[in-house]
DNA sequence: GATTTAACCGAAAACGTTTTCGATTCATTA
DNA sequence: TAATGAATCGAAAACGTTTTCGGTTAAATC
C-alpha cells in the first residue's frame, strides 16, 4: 500500500502541503519553478490524489449514476456504451442499477445513488412506475436528473427520447402505403409512455388515411418475455383474423416472434402477413426473413443524456439557471424483407 | 440541499456526535434508551450518511470496478448482471468501463479505477492484452483482482472461467458421434486463452477419434464483426472444401454469420453442412435453423466472480491470508436443429 | 464509609484534500 | 529612507465520519 500523499511530496520537497496543492491546480501564486519540482516528484512518487479527500471536501464525486429496467437488452447496452464514452471523456465514471421493471426496486435504487452522492442521476423508466415522488425528490435535493427513452412528461427535468408517436405514424403509413389493407398492431403495457405513443401513431396513421380503426387488432404484449408474447398473440391474431396482412410490433423482439410462430406454421412473410418491428436490433438483421423496422439511436440517446447531464451539474455548481430541454433524436425506417413483396 | 449530517441529529438530541455514531454503529456501551432516540431521529431528520466521509475515513469505498471489452455483446451483460446482483447484495456499487479490445484503454481504466480507490477489480481481458504489467501493479498494491472469461493463466489471482477446451472437445465429439466426418473450425484470434483453448479442444477430439487434423479446414475470424467473420469464411470454405459435413465456430455470432451464408447459397442445414456454435445467446434459439450451442452461464460467471472478490477484500481487511481459487463453471451442449439429421 | 466495578458518554484526533487569509521577502517607488 | 507593491509561500480550518481513550456517575462490594 504505498499510496503517497501530498504530504509525502511536500516532505520530499521540503515545502508546504499548500504549496503542492496549489502547484497541482493551477494557483498562480506559485513560482515557476517550484512547480515544476512539484510536477516532477508527483511524476516520481507516482502520486495520484485521494479520490475520496477531494469528493469530502469539494463536495462532488465525478460519477453519475444510471438506473436502467435491465441490462441484457441490446437498446439498453447501446445506451449504457454511449452514457459510459461521453462521461468518461467529462471525467465522469458511471456506476449502473437496475430496475428489472420494478417500482420498488427504481425507488431503491436512486436513494442508493443519492447517498452515494453522485452529481447526477440518469434514468429509464421502469414498466411499474406511475408515481413519480422518487424522481422529484431527488431533484429537490438538488440532484440533476436526466429521463431518456421510458420517460414521464410530468416530471420536471431534461429528457432525451426519439418521437415514438412520429416514428410509429411513420411505419404504419409506410405499410398503408405498400398496399396493406389490414394492420395489426402489437401493443406493449398501458404505462410507459413509448408504448402509449406507438399505439397512437399507429391509430392516427390510420385514421388519416380512412382506415378504420379495430380494436380487435390490438395485441396486448405485456408479460416477462417479448418474443413469447409476441409468439402466442401470433397465435391468436391468425385464429381470429383470416384476413389481416400485416402487424407493426411495439419491438423487434415481439416480431421476432410473430416471424418465428409464423414461420412455423409456413406462413409466408411478407406474402401472407408482413411484419414491422421497432428498435433495429442487431438480431432483425439475423433471423429469416430479414425484419423491417424503425432503427433508434441507442448510442446516441446515451450520448446526449449524459451530455446535458454534465452540463446541468456544471451549471448547478456554478449558480447559473439551468434550463431544462427535450431532445427528440430522429428515426429512421430501416426497409427489409419482411415487409417487401414482389 | 438538505442533508442532515451526524451533528444535526445530535444537536437535535442533545448529545455529541461520538455518541450518535456509536449508537448506528452497533457499539455496546450506548444506553438502549439513547440508541432508540438516535434511530428515531434518524428516521425523522433521514439521515443519510455521507458516503465520501466515510470512506475517506475507513478508507474503502464499497465499490467494485469492472473492465469489460464491450458492453453491447449478450454475454457481458449476462456477466455485468450477475456481478451488479451479487455486488448489490453485499453492499458494494459497481463502475463499469470498457476496453474496446484495446490494450491501451484496458491499462487506462485500470488506473482511472485504481485512483477512484475501488475496493477491488473484475477484468475480462482485451484480445489485444498479452503484457500483464496492469494487472499484476493493481494486485501489489494491495487492490485484489479477479479475472473472469478471458483471462490469462500467469496472473496470480482469482478467476472465473469455463473450461474451454473440454466445452469444444465435447462440441467436436458429439458431432463425430452424430457421424460427421469432416470439421472444420472457424477460430478466434490467437491471443485470448478462450480461443486458443476451443482449438485445442477441437484438435484434441479429432485426434482421439483417429480423424486426421487438416489445418486447411482452420478459418480464423480476428476481424472487427464476428458475424461477417462468419458469413466470409464461409463462403471460402464451401468453395475450398466441397465434403465438408459440418462446421464447430468459436462464437455463436460466427455460427450465425455462416448460417446466413448457407441460407443464402440454399445450403441445406444441417443435411449438407452441420453448425455448433458457442455461448448459447438468445439469438441462437431464434435463428433458423435453431442453433446447437455450447451453453456458457454468464449471470453465474459474474456472480462467482464477484462473490470470490468480495470475499478476498474481507480478508485483506482482516489481513487474513487470501487463497486464490480458479473456478471452472459447467457447461452444457444444447442439442438444436443445427446439428439434428432425420 | 471507602473502594471497586459497571454502565454510559464525550473530547479529540485522524483520514487527505482544498482554500482562505495572512506572512514574508525582495524589488520598486515616492 | 521609508513606504508601497508584487511575488511567493504556509498555517490553519474545513469537509463528515470513525474510533481511541479517558471521564463521570451510580451501583455494588468490602
Amino acid at each position: 500500500m504505498n499510496d503517497t500523499r501530498l504530504i509525502d511530496i511536500a516532505a520530499a520537497l521540503g515545502i508546504s502541503v499548500t504549496t503542492v496543492s496549489k502547484a497541482l491546480k493551477g494557483y498562480t501564486d506559485i513560482s515557476d519553478n517550484t512547480r515544476a519540482r512539484v510536477l516532477e516528484m508527483v511524476a516520481t512518487m507516482n502520486y495520484k490524489p485521494n479520490a475520496n479527500a477531494v469528493n469530502l471536501r469539494t463536495n462532488e464525486t465525478k460519477t453519475l449514476g444510471v438506473v436502467i429496467p435491465t441490462m441484457v437488452h441490446h437498446f439498453f447496452s447501446s445506451v449504457l456504451n454511449g452514457i459510459i464514452d461521453e462521461a468518461e471523456n467529462r471525467g465522469y465514471l458511471v456506476i449502473i442499477l437496475q430496475s428489472n421493471e420494478k417500482y420498488e426496486l427504481e425507488k431503491k435504487q436512486i436513494a442508493l445513488l443519492q447517498q452515494k452522492r453522485v452529481d447526477g442521476i440518469l434514468i429509464s423508466l421502469s414498466n411499474e412506475t406511475d408515481n413519480f415522488s422518487h424522481i422529484n425528490d431527488a431533484i429537490k435535493k438538488n440532484t440533476p436528473v436526466v429521463l431518456f427513452d421510458k420517460i414521464a412528461k410530468l416530471v420536471d427535468c431534461s429528457k432525451v427520447i426519439i418521437n415514438d408517436r412520429k416514428a410509429a405514424y411513420d411505419a404504419v403509413t409506410y405499410l398503408i402505403n405498400k398496399g396493406y389493407k389490414k394492420i395489426a398492431h402489437f401493443r406493449g403495457s398501458y404505462t410507459p409512455q413509448n408504448s402509449i405513443d406507438r399505439f397512437l401513431g399507429y391509430k392516427k396513421a390510420l385514421e388519416d388515411h380512412n382506415i378504420p380503426y379495430d380494436p380487435t387488432l390490438v395485441y396486448l404484449c405485456d408479460h416477462n418475455s417479448d418474443f413469447e408474447d409476441g409468439y402466442a398473440n401470433a397465435q391468436k391474431l391468425v385464429a381470429e383474423h383470416k384476413d389481416v396482412d400485416a402487424v407493426f410490433a411495439i419491438t423487434d423482439l415481439v416480431a421476432i416472434g410473430i416471424i418465428k410462430y409464423l414461420n412455423d406454421m409456413h406462413i409466408k412473410i411478407p406474402e401472407q402477413i408482413a411484419v414491422f418491428g421497432f428498435s433495429n436490433w442487431f438480431m432483425s438483421t439475423v433471423i429469416s426473413p430479414k425484419l423491417t423496422t424503425i432503427d433508434q439511436p441507442g448510442y446516441d440517446i446515451g450520448q446526449r443524456a449524459a451530455a446535458i447531464l454534465i452540463n446541468e451539474i456544471a451549471q448547478i455548481k456554478e449558480h447559473l439557471p439551468v434550463i431544462h430541454q427535450t431532445i427528440e433524436l430522429p428515426t429512421l425506417i430501416i426497409e427489409r424483407e419482411s415487409t417487401i413483396r414482389n
